[in-house]
RNA sequence: GGUGAGGUGGCCGAGUGGCUUAAGGCGCACGCUUGGAAAGCGUGUAAACGGGAAACCGUUUCGGGGGUUCGAAUCCCUUCCUCACCGCCA
């Protein structure tokens, strides 16, 4: 969310940074300033009021503690005619600050400026390209083949005890996935980040907290018996451990494993065939609370974190920056990185690291004092390191030989053997 | 699920309608003291919004919401959460 102060000192550059996004928020800005006009024109009544109200029950009470009970009596009309008038204000001051966030909460991040202008994924840009493509054997399968083949994923045990996007793993295929993500784990605790092992569903005030609510409520599984919500990722819980927090040192470096929930409506076709895409599916994540003065160096480093594990892994990928259209609503820049996938010939998303810059902390009131002790909001950036689906299924695919599927050397002593026959 | 006790500044904790502008303690910061430190003494120590160049002033906030009252941390209603014991259970 955006800060009403700063829309009001920086209207112009706002709105043509936001036409990067493609958006033009001219009008929202001009009502959404008229409003706070007349918030702070309700306040200054409301204020004057009550302070006169309060000075009143003052009077009385030591009217009566001097035994002049007639004396207070008169006053006591007045009192109540105050009374009413400041609630009233106080009411319409309310409404004004529902209508005001209701606004805020509509207008998305500003970009960075770097970032290029787009309509989609199309006008993304490649800042780097790391090989090589492998060249795979005659009669290569995609992943969805070879985790039938040697018995790694059942999705139709998945489809028959819950539904299609829940794979279940098996065998080798299970110890695969979870030599996965304590090697990510591992990773990002050498690189310094603590980790958390988070509850994977969260109440309604944490899904505010990261803007999952209200505008992707359909998104997400919801238990409505006791209004809580699986989580889409673990930045929800995470992020919003430091929900109405000073923080007094930076930076504050998470990771956590958990699986992630996604209703994923309207998704068909070859998209979601096999891993691509799933309604659980497990990821690591990191997430950094920062110094506004350092989020961008940080996102630097964040961004080689993630290469040096997809380097490790010896897979080929590409990293992205992401151009206006295709930036999400929160973000001011953010980086994807892609996997070749050799077998279905296609490049996968399994990261997307960004900057959000004060956006999420302003929601989530996560500040910190300044060297003049005043408040300031903090900078919130995260990533995947890594989503493991999509990891998976350019590992198998890309490592597949006649003798089987051979396992990165990285990885061996996390498996515990080196091929798949 | 049942019964009971609670939720008060960063923390502990007092507070049964006006003397609370939330006591007292701890912590933290600054100063005095000291060769230096500790102790001691003194001062200060929340956030949001509004007004103001600033100093400062006003309003709101004692889990959340609503009510009674001229006046609520305190009384009433409601809701959430925590703890203890019991029941069930990995």
């Amino acid at each position: 969310m955006l800060h009403i102060n700063k829309i009001r000192e920086n209207q112009e550059s706002y709105l043509a940074l936001l036409k990067i996004k493609n958006i033009d928020a001219a009008k929202l800005f001009s009502s959404v300033i008229a409003k706070d006009d007349e918030r702070k024109a309700t306040q200054q009544k409301a204020d004057e009021l009550l302070t006169k109200g309060n000075q009143l029950a003052k009077q009385i009470g030591e009217l009566y503690k001097i035994g002049q009970a007639a004396e207070a009596n008169a006053l006591k009309n007045e009192s109540s005619t105050i009374k009413e008038s400041s609630k009233a204000l106080q009411a319409k001051q309310a409404e004004l600050e529902k209508e005001i966030q209701d606004i805020l909460v509509q207008i998305p991040n500003l970009p960075h400026p770097s970032v290029p202008q787009g309509k989609s994924d199309e006008n993304n840009i490649t800042i780097k390209e790391v090989g090589p493509i492998p060249t795979l054997m005659k009669g290569a399968k995609p992943h969805w083949q070879l985790t039938t083949d040697y018995s790694l994923i059942d999705f139709e045990l998945g489809n028959k005890i819950t539904g299609a996007g829940f794979p279940v793993y098996t065998n080798r295929g299970a110890t695969l996935q979870r030599a996965l993500i304590n090697y990510f784990l591992d990773k990002n605790i050498n690189a310094g980040y603590t980790e958390y092992l988070p509850p994977h569903l969260v109440n309604e005030a944490s899904m505010f907290g990261t803007g999952q609510l209200p505008d992707k409520e359909g998104q997400m599984y919801h238990s409505a018996e006791d209004n809580l919500y699986l989580i889409p990722t673990a930045e929800v819980p995470v992020t919003n451990f430091f929900r109405d927090v000073i923080v007094k040192e930076f930076p504050i470096k998470c990771t956590a494993y958990t699986p992630c929930f996604r209703r994923e409506a309207g998704s068909y076709g070859k998209e979601v065939r096999g891993l691509n895409r799933l309604h659980q599916f497990d990821k690591v994540e990191i997430v950094q609370i920062q110094h506004p003065e350092k989020s961008y160096e940080t996102l630097d480093i964040m961004v080689n974190h993630v290469a040096s594990i997809l380097d490790a892994l010896e897979l080929p990928y590409k990293i992205l920056q992401l151009c206006g259209g295709d930036l999400s609503f929160a973000s001011a820049l953010t980086f994807d990185f892609e996997v070749y996938s050799a077998g279905q010939q296609r490049w996968l998303e399994v990261s997307s690291v960004s900057n959000f810059e004060s956006y999420q902390a302003n929601r989530l009131k996560l500040r910190y004092k300044d060297e003049n002790g005043k408040i300031q909001l903090c900078h919130t950036l995260n990533g995947s390191a890594l989503a493991l689906p999509r990891i998976y299924a350019a590992l198998i695919e890309n490592n597949q030989t006649a003798e089987g599927i051979r396992i990165p050397k990285a990885l061996q002593s996390y498996t515990g053997f080196d091929i798949i026959k």
